[in-house]
DNA sequence: AGGAAGATCTACT
DNA sequence: GTAGATCTTCCTA
């Protein structure tokens, strides 16, 4: 079987918005058992430290949310609502940042991912950052592991090449957003959460 | 102990 | 398409 190359941890040692613009089109692949699990990453959200209302950090570094102070390229998993939301920690050397991932386009494991999600429609199979983790089966248990190494259950590669055009839209869903556009997505792609 | 949280599902118009 | 109930941690009092 053909290696695959995992992107470097340099490519999340840079702003956090770079990182997550950056992101889409790249493959969140998920080893699960002796099954593989993958699909393109459409849609991301960058979120930053102190100065970001909507950031898990912005109220200083606490033990819950200390992983989005250290290395970059490790899972940042919390729960909201009831749902598993999945980050990768991003940004510049002694910053604070991550990279929400706020959907994917099913690739491998089609029929895995329908079975943890019961629902039939492949669109509707990751098209949400909850929707996502459930799909992949990622918990807390996939809590700062590092998608830059090989061997890890979760990892981030290289796409396909192709074109396309990204996106940028306001947050969804934060109460105090900040000026800039954080949100990214591929334009046009049917498996993005919901344009605007 | 209580409530907020980056969401999702369901049941309607 | 939209509104409302409900999801389950972890924070803050």
């Amino acid at each position: 079987m053909k290696e695959v190359e995992t992107l470097p941890r340099e490519f999340y040692e840079r702003a956090p918005a770079l990182v997550a613009k950056d992101l889409l089109g790249k493959v969140l692949l998920r080893k699960l058992n002796s099954e593989i699990l993958s699909g393109k990453i459409v849609e991301t959200e960058a979120y930053y430290g102190e100065n970001d209302p909507a950031s898990k950090a912005y109220r200083g570094r606490k033990t819950f949310n200390e992983l989005m102070f250290m290395d970059v390229g490790k899972t940042f998993i919390y729960m909201v609502h009831g749902n598993w939301l999945l980050n990768i920690v991003a940004h510049l050397k002694g910053g604070v940042g991550a990279v929400l991932i706020r959907a994917i386009e099913p690739i491998q494991g089609i029929e895995i991912m329908r079975k943890n999600r019961n629902v039939k429609d492949i669109r509707n199979l990751a098209n949400g950052p909850g929707k996502l983790t459930k799909a992949l089966a990622v918990t807390k248990e996939l809590n700062g592991i590092d998608v830059t190494r090989r061997n890890s259950q979760l990892v981030v590669v290289e796409g396909e090449r192709e074109s396309f055009e990204v996106c940028s839209s306001h947050r969804i869903g934060v109460k105090v957003d900040l000026q800039q556009e954080l949100r990214f997505f591929i334009m046009g792609n049917k498996f993005v959460s919901k344009f605007s």
